[in-house]
DNA sequence: CGGTATCCTAGCCGATACTG
DNA sequence: CAGTATCGGCTAGGATACCG
């Protein structure tokens, strides 16, 4: 992921496309509202009004701005059904379920590492 | 990690504050410049320099805020050798080479998936 | 209900300059 | 070399109002 260095041939051009693409990615996932959302979807389907209610304290804005990203990125489908009211469907795909698994770690370890992290943080803060 | 709803008895108080104080560091380290630095460091103690010219397009400021943040958080550990000039190494903890699992499968997730989602945005973008 | 657009503000972050 | 402080532009993101 630590950006490597590339010279300017030709064929080092779509390294560093690939690299840049990569870091883009990266930057796009690293943000707390996406990662919360991959997390509330888990493995069902939930309507856009759902998942606000899921997604504690997300806005209405950052729910569709992160939710229109992550289905850019092909990590989640967005599924339209055309009732009165409209009814909005998101469901992980397969990226999104791999992705998943990432970000379970990352809570796992919040939690396992509360006490840990509680106690450095008093003893820091003095 | 995605929130719960505590009532308002006594028991239930700590349960509400360990609950913030995991959203208040999954909002710490779900950031792009705290996971590039805890990706860089990885099993290497590097110094201040080092880590600004690792984790490329790092600003000072960027880099002293989150360093800062993530020995408060006691992920990294600071160590200053007194000699002039001053020399600063930082390693990670053990519980920020735990935490760097979860950023490692993140980085993997994104070089394995960079072709769908390429094709994914251009799907999108059309 | 879900989405878009508009305003408006807090604070992020880069640039710069200064200490030990 | 590493860290802090200050200033200023800019954008992230909340609130609100309005469409389909």
């Amino acid at each position: 992921m630590v950006t490597k260095q590339f010279g300017d041939s030709p064929e080092e051009a779509d390294l560093r496309r690939a690299d840049s693409l990569a870091r883009e990615i990266f930057s796009d996932i690293a943000n707390k509202w996406a990662l919360l959302i991959i997390e509330a979807l888990g493995e069902r389907t939930l309507r856009f009004s759902e998942l606000r209610d899921e997604v504690e304290g997300v806005s209405h804005k950052m729910l569709t701005q992160n939710l229109r990203m992550l289905e850019r990125n092909g990590m989640v489908e967005r599924t339209v059904h055309p009732t009165v009211p409209p009814r909005v469907e998101y469901t992980l795909t397969e990226p999104g379920r791999a992705l998943r698994k990432a970000v379970d770690v990352m809570c796992d370890w919040t939690h396992r590492y509360l006490g840990h992290i509680e106690t450095a943080r008093s003893r820091f803060d003095s």
